[in-house]
RNA sequence: GUGUGUGUAGCUCAGCUGGAUAGAGCGUCUGGCUACGGACCAGAAGGUCGGGGGUUCGAAUCCUCUCACACACGCCA
């Protein structure tokens, strides 16, 4: 089913060519006064040049020929020349159970692509911090809104799990360790099955490695040997790092399932290592590849740069490889598995510079097909609500648990204050509650600006908040529940608007494919969550003017009902495309 | 230095790609509890859209200059 507005433009459209004008002045938009139409169309202006005519004559004869359609209650020239439109109850009731009846609100779907979300991207080895919170949740809502129109989605987390980071530990653990058969190089038995090292030593090896190699050359250079030697295959190294990935991605995997974050594929760097050799001797043999400054680069300048662009380093002056080097080596990989059409990368902004590297790297050199779309999301930094980085009180990292264990007791003292609850119940909901805080709060801002992380507004139930949009929610859920609690069956049937807040709340619901498309050709899961706070908006001054379960009007209520299940089902739609749920109760 | 991005109410943010009187939330002030869940609703105050110039019927939106901040600029990821 087309859009509202394009179906309301369709006619209007006829309305220019009626006229003698062109059709393309017909678009219709969402009307930015609403205390005049509920849409409007500035066509007319548009065309008054183009037909040596005032404006007003042009939209007077408009509305003229569109006076009388059954599609509109009303539509008015107004000065200097907008087309003022409100939809007839009918038109609109009509709209709402088609798509109410509809797979998937009857949303036009676009031509379905193999899409691959590369989010995620946590280094193994050292616990996920704040710093990992955006991706995993821009990330997430991107593929599900990528699932919900069609498509077919592979989500990625893309470890980082093959470069510098993994001969920082191999090094700190050969001087910690150096009796282990791990680093003897004449040893040819079996390394033992038991990791020599816990997770939380593991995460306390990793930082300790990176400060020592800031400060110390001989160190940092043995860690340079140490990733070399890994790449290369050394046996006790690959070993290690076995044990490292055994330790550390369980831990990844309930991390990110406590954030409600589903990969498909749980690939990194280290999985597209094999394929590198061929891939570098590719792109020498064809003349893209060559050294400079010791290292081996693919230009990748282009006339039109206001700024010079680095070459794309293929592989580092020691011949070992580098990000750009898995990045492109990925798209191989996927290239081979998958075959995608489009591939999304959800990463923090300041590594733009190096996919714009990668992406021109991979188009000149054959790596993807042409026509492969690569588009790079780039989120903004998450900041404290001193506008600085977010940090813990003591100026370190935050873990990621933390901060999502802090809400969790945040919304727990929330709930078990508001009302008796029942310990155990109250902290399963806490815990839904605090994941649709902290994502509602990130993605309700646009990706790629930095962001205030502000606990206090993210967890409270009024205004634009991930608290406010459940609890509307769970409203409806429970007037619902008291409908059908004698055993009445919930109607479907959407009646005529009996009244102006019943009619903006269902303008509101029609608008959904709008929204999701918007979000989806722009990669812009806040788009939903503007659109879901209008929604919650709408119905909730509709609830407080309209008696719903006392009505005494069969059928005026059973059409009430019919409209509270739509905006129910759209409204859990939306928020699982932002990826969390809402409680039974709260 | 070069490049990119950001700058909208006291604070946090929208603004549908050029339209009418620039919108929300929080905070402040005022009103509504015989509660289908008041964790709600209604209303008020609060703006030279960083600043200057330009393009046109019309600019927060496009162009230009300028100021402030953030980020990135070859062997980390």
């Amino acid at each position: 089913m087309k859009t509202i507005l394009e179906q309301i433009s369709e006619t209007v459209a006829k309305g220019f060519e009626a006229a003698g004008y062109d059709a393309s002045y017909g678009k219709v938009g969402v009307s930015n006064r609403p205390d005049l139409c509920e849409f409007q169309c500035n066509g007319a202006m548009a065309g008054a040049k183009a037909y040596h005519k005032a404006p007003m004559a042009i939209a007077e004869e408009v509305a003229a020929k569109l006076s009388g359609n059954s599609a509109f209650s009303m539509i008015n020239a107004v000065a200097p020349g907008f087309l003022n439109i409100k939809v007839s109850d009918d038109f609109l009731s009509g709209f709402l159970n088609k798509m109410e009846s509809g797979d998937k609100f009857a949303v036009d779907m676009p031509q379905p692509e193999k899409i691959v979300v590369d989010y995620g991207g946590p280094n193994v080895a050292k616990p996920l911090h704040v710093g990992h919170l955006r991706a995993a949740i821009i990330g997430e809502s991107v593929k599900r809104i990528c699932k919900y129109l069609g498509n077919d989605v592979i989500g990625d987390v893309h470890l980082g799990d093959w470069g510098l980071q993994m001969g920082l530990i191999i090094t700190e653990l050969r001087e910690r360790k150096p009796e282990l058969p791990y680093f003897d190089e004449s040893f040819e038995g079996e390394y033992p099955s038991e990791a020599p090292f816990t997770l939380s030593e593991l995460e306390e090896i990793y930082p300790a490695a990176s400060a020592k190699s800031k400060e110390d050359e001989a160190y940092k250079e043995a860690a340079l040997e140490a990733t070399g030697q890994l790449q290369r295959g050394n046996r006790g190294y690959r070993a290690l790092w076995q044990h490292i990935m055994d330790v550390s991605v369980p831990d990844l995997k309930k991390n990110y399932k406590d954030l409600s974050v589903e990969f498909d594929w749980w690939k990194g760097e280290s999985s597209v290592d094999a394929l590198i050799p061929d891939m570098v001797k590719d792109m020498k043999d064809k003349g893209f590849a060559y050294e400079s400054e010791g290292a081996l680069v693919v230009d990748v300048a282009q006339e039109s740069d206001s700024k010079e662009i680095p070459p794309c380093m293929i592989l580092k002056s020691d011949g070992a490889s580098l990000y750009t080097t898995t990045d492109l080596a990925t798209l191989l990989d996927r290239r081979s598995c998958f075959d995608p059409d489009h591939v999304i990368y959800v990463v923090d902004k300041r590594q733009e510079m190096h996919f714009i590297q990668v992406f021109r790297c991979a188009r000149k050199t054959g790596v993807v097909k042409d026509g492969v779309k690569l588009d790079f999301l780039g989120f903004g930094t998450m900041n404290g609500k001193d506008g600085k980085p977010f940090k813990t009180r003591e100026g370190g990292v935050m873990r990621l648990e933390t901060l999502i264990s802090d809400i969790r007791d945040t919304m727990y003292r929330k709930i078990m204050d508001n009302h008796e609850a029942d310990p155990e119940e109250a902290k399963k909901t806490s815990e839904t509650v605090a994941l649709a805080a902290i994502k509602y709060g990130d993605l309700s801002n646009q990706a790629t600006k930095d962001y205030v992380f502000d606990t206090d507004k993210f967890t409270s139930f009024e205004g634009n908040t991930g608290p406010y949009i459940l609890y509307t929610i769970v409203r409806i859920k429970s007037i619902l529940g008291k409908y059908t609690a004698d055993g009445s069956k919930l109607p479907t049937s959407i009646g005529k608007p009996q009244n102006d807040l019943e009619k903006s709340l269902m303008l509101e619901l029609s608008k959904f494919a709008i929204t999701v498309r918007a979000a989806y050709d722009e990669i812009a899961p806040h788009r939903i969550c503007a659109y879901i706070y209008d929604v919650c908006n709408a119905f909730n001054r509709f609830y407080h003017e309209t008696k719903i379960l006392t009505e005494e009007d069969a059928a005026k209520k059973e059409g009430w009902i019919a409209l509270l299940v739509l905006t129910k089902r759209i409204l859990e739609t939306c928020i699982d495309l932002l990826g969390f749920e809402a409680p039974e109760k709260m």
